[in-house]
DNA sequence: ATGAAAGCGCTAACAA
DNA sequence: TTGTTAGCGCTTTCAT
């Protein structure tokens, strides 16, 4: 009677079955170039017989490379960062990676709990959006890695990868201005954030282009959720003119659907009375009433385009740069076109 | 000067520091109970002095146990399974594991070859939402798991964990009745699914308690996209007799969010003249206009309760069924209420 | 209470 | 072209 082995097949199980060594068999697997034809085959073959895998855990012990990748995200439950985890995944798995995913939860404990779960699973490398603007122990995190989202600022010696907002927002205020909105108000997020700081940079440099005088821009300071939009659309429908439409661009889409909300509360219609514009591309804005019109980031290409960096990091080869990802005008219907042959708009506008 | 390591610290580095031997530092960091107190606080100051962490890889590789879980679901940006992956992240985290996680994007191929990389990588559990209802190969797959879906129906040897759908379409048929909607009609999923048939059967079972003949239900087939809930609406809207209220159960929200639009386009109100009712809860009913009455499915403790029952079948005491995990409502706006005080709607329901 | 030593499955350097 | 051997870092007997 054989073994009776209620184990996995190793490599020597193999081995043995194939009649050959360890090496061999290796060899073999590993596509080296000087096997016989034989040997190939018979190895093959008692490869399939025993269903034999590679134990990655062994590999990784003997190559010091665990074929692991980490992705550290605040919510996986987000739609923006789910698209990142699933551009990551795939890009992962065509380099032949398995990818350890965890959220944070908003949560700066927990994450550091997940950096430390990253190192001792041994990851060759991590892609990390951290919860604060900066995440303290990261020069010495001792692994590759690469950062995504606005906090990449406080890293300069770090590659990173997040959307083009200054070019997100040159979107928005060109089509906003396509539709006759030549000066909008914002609603922008806590000043807390560094995010905040960026996109109020983007609107003053493209109104400095446009010969714009920034202070002339009504702002609202809200934080990024439905409620925030709409406290800070309601704000803003107080102190504007009556009967003159109104322009918002709001930096999140979640603050963009809040906004919709208070005009429709206020009795006014979007887009008639007032344009709204979001930010993000969020899937629930295709279905509010109007449709959001925003500016979409590409999280499924942000989070390929991080797996490619991190393995430039980990090739030895660092950029140490940030890397762009462009963002895209989703036209929907929240926009009024003041500048269209409908004399009525055009009289509303001015 | 000592030794130059660029390399992390190791057991052997912490002993050496320490004074003592490998084993006595395992057993410090084991809590084993027969331990000095010095020996302990000279290993506890080594481990921070030399910043060491240990090696899964190697623990793992010892223990037979790499405290690596898996996670196989179509679509990772699919909100309901994206609150499943945190779910069971989080429920992972609580017992010391990382997830491993995987999006097959509907593909089988792709699904396989995951699957594979899960037995390579020696989780030692997985959760697999498979792509279709049977997947065979999955009674050989070698470690213990857990299923989530109706696929769980062809594995009736397998512990697997999803909603109550019987006791959520139970919910739906209850608040509609609440409305006065006592013979809704029904947009139902693709004859080919598993889904469509425990959707069905909850109805019919719902019907036989209430008395109701289910032949009397009208129901239209489609594919579970907004499109297909547009579509099946139109025609569901050319049957209905004119000026009666219509009331319609979508099995599931994208349906129903698509429902809305149909209605909308064919210049009626939702709901002031036909009720809809989705399944599913997925965020963009939020903001829909009106937003959309649904019932929830809870992902996130379904993605808990699957790590749970995964532990369960790990240590071995395979429960073998399924855990029902229940639906909630979630009251918005798509449903009119036909039993209120107002006597139009009274009268355009008669 | 502690140390020595074996070995998990694999790769790579060295022999043959 | 193939086989032998020495570890990778850790846990776990078995001695002491």
């Amino acid at each position: 009677m054989k073994k009776e082995t209620r184990h996995r097949a190793t490599i020597i199980d193999v081995a043995k079955r194939a009649g050959v060594s360890k090496s061999t068999v290796a060899r073999v697997l590993g596509g080296s170039p000087n096997i016989s034809e034989e040997a190939a085959e018979r190895v093959h073959a008692a490869v399939s017989a025993t269903g034999y895998e590679p134990n990655h855990l062994a590999v990784g012990m003997r190559s010091g490379r665990s074929g692991l990748l980490g992705l550290v995200i605040p919510d996986i439950a987000n739609p923006f960062w789910a698209d990142v985890a699933r551009g990551a995944q795939d890009q992962a798995a065509k380099e032949g990676m398995s990818l350890l995913v965890f959220s944070s939860d908003w949560d700066s404990a927990k994450e550091a709990a997940h950096l430390r779960a990253l190192r001792q699973a041994r990851v060759d490398g991590a892609i990390i959006n951290p919860v604060a603007d900066n995440l303290d122990g990261l020069d010495r995190f001792g692994m590759p890695f690469v950062l995504i989202g606005s906090s990449a600022e406080s890293f300069p010696d770090t590659s990173s990868v997040g959307s083009d907002i200054a070019q997100g927002v040159r979107l928005g205020m060109d089509v906003l201005l396509a539709h006759g909105h030549a000066q909008p108000a914002f609603i922008l997020g806590p000043k807390s954030k560094l995010a905040r700081a960026r996109f109020l940079r983007a609107i003053n440099q493209h109104c400095i282009e446009r010969d714009i005088d920034p202070a002339s821009l009504h702002t609202e300071d809200s934080d990024y959720t439905v409620e925030g939009g709409k406290e800070a659309m309601s704000r803003l429908l107080e102190r504007a003119s009556k009967g003159r439409h109104l322009a918002v661009f709001c930096a999140n889409d979640l603050m963009a659907l809040g906004a919709i909300l208070a005009v429709r509360d206020a009795g006014l219609r979007c887009p008639e009375d007032v344009s709204i514009l979001g930010f993000d591309g969020i899937p629930s804005g295709a279905f509010s009433w109007p449709a959001l019109t925003t500016i979409e980031k590409d999280g499924r290409k942000i989070g390929s385009t991080t797996v490619t960096c991190l393995f430039d990091e980990m090739a030895g080869r660092p950029e140490h740069g940030r890397v762009y990802i462009p963002c895209r005008l989703i036209e929907r219907g929240s926009l009024a076109n003041l500048l269209a042959g409908n004399t009525d708009r055009l009289a509303a506008g001015r």
